[in-house]
DNA sequence: CCAGACGTTGTT
DNA sequence: GTCTGG
DNA sequence: CCAGACGTTGTT
DNA sequence: GTCTGG
């Protein structure tokens, strides 16, 4: 699953990897974890652009925002006919970007995080839902969801789920295409473009915007 | 018909 | 143990 | 995802 | 809003 990542990729690179032509506006985070704000590129008016939302997609029908918190992921499997999910699959993709992501392997004496990052990019694009809530007091809130799907050959040592990446040349698909087409991207990115390492320390709570990268005692991949 | 859910993950 | 908040 | 909390009372 | 369970 993807329940935590870190985005440090300058603006210049987002803007030329996601084809927006503004960049975007945003210091880096290497903590960037569920109902805080996340940056997306999503099509409007027939171009992409940026957009901040908050993680944890809330169903417009909602009565509350609350239930965005366990709405965190979307099973690529399911995603189509979930209640939850199943309009703004139809109608509003968007693509996460991530400099990498977080992902704790169960074992013995605890769990032990592990950071992902790509080795051919400077950014993952993840395949993401982003919806619009209108609150009782009219005001709208802007949210998202990142897809899951069954790890390749590396995730699969760390965890039995990993978020769904994007090949760059897949994005206006991701974002334009009918669901039909759209679907299809729904898959396990190959391992030979990702690179694990363990992180020294845990991530910590969302205040302590800082993780130790530098050092990693393993490697995989 | 109404009431209640609507999601994912992890778990010895 | 399980839920809520970030 | 992790960190941190985890309650009761009384109320026309 | 729409589906499922009772």
């Amino acid at each position: 699953m993807c329940g935590r990542y870190f985005l440090d990729t300058l603006p210049e690179l987002l803007a030329g990897q996601f084809r927006v032509h503004k960049y975007p506006v945003y210091s880096a985070s290497y903590n960037i974890a569920p109902t805080q704000p996340a940056l997306i590129v999503r099509r409007h008016d027939d171009d992409n652009e940026w957009a901040w939302v908050r993680w944890g997609l809330v169903p417009h029908w909602a009565k509350d925002a609350s239930i965005g918190a366990k709405m965190i992921n979307a099973r690529g499997e399911t995603v189509a006919e979930k209640p939850a999910f199943r309009g703004a699959f139809r109608y509003r993709r968007c693509i996460v970007p991530a400099s990498g992501f977080y992902e704790w392997r169960t074992q013995a004496g605890g769990k032990q995080p592990f950071a992902i990052v790509p080795t051919d990019a400077a950014c993952f694009g993840f395949a993401g839902l982003w919806e619009h809530w209108t609150a009782p007091d009219g005001s709208v809130l802007e949210t998202s969801s990142v897809l899951t799907t069954s790890p390749n050959e590396l995730m699969a040592t760390i965890h039995d789920r990993m978020p769904v990446i994007l090949d760059p040349t897949d994005y206006q698909t991701w974002m334009q295409a009918t669901p039909t087409d759209a679907s299809a991207l729904i898959r396990p990115f190959p391992a030979e473009r990702m690179r694990a390492y363990a992180v020294n320390k845990a991530v910590g709570n969302v205040r302590n915007n800082s993780v130790e990268l530098t050092a990693p005692i393993e490697s995989i991949g």
